[in-house]
DNA sequence: GGAATGACGATAA
DNA sequence: ATTATCGCCATTC
């Protein structure tokens, strides 16, 4: 057949999209998970994308509770987030406790990622 | 279609 | 712990 089939929808991303906020508003205070881990649970795009929606998208989520593989705080809001994690008594370290102890912070979904 | 760009990740020095 | 490099995924120019 002719017609090509590859017409990136809208739809796919908006979806996309809606997944990734929807994973974090459900990550529990004093937990936290890494964009690595989002993006694997979720099974498509990488932590980079989940980084780039964050960036866009995730103004109405605890987006505190997202760092990256190394407990490093959201560039660019790192006060606020360490505000936050302090108030929620997120485990941290480092010497300063501006890092998230992912040993003991790091968070999993009880239940399978919404099959779509 | 190639190059540049990101709230990333793993690894090497 | 910090910096540099490369790989990855998708978007934008």
């Amino acid at each position: 057949m002719s017609r090509d089939v590859e017409q990136p929808e809208p739809d796919a991303v908006e979806e996309y999209v809606e997944a990734v906020l929807s994973l974090v508003e459900q990550i529990p205070p004093g937990r936290a998970m890494t964009y690595g881990t989002i993006a694997e649970f979720l099974g498509r795009g990488g932590p980079r994308r989940v980084g780039t929606i964050m960036a866009q998208y995730g103004g109405g989520v605890p987006w505190h509770r997202v760092v990256n593989a190394s407990g490093r705080l959201v560039p660019g809001h790192e006060a606020e987030a360490l505000r936050r994690h302090r108030a929620e008594g997120t485990p941290m370290r480092g010497r300063d406790r501006d890092h998230v102890d992912l040993d003991a912070a790091l968070w999993f979904p009880d239940e399978p990622p919404a099959t779509r």
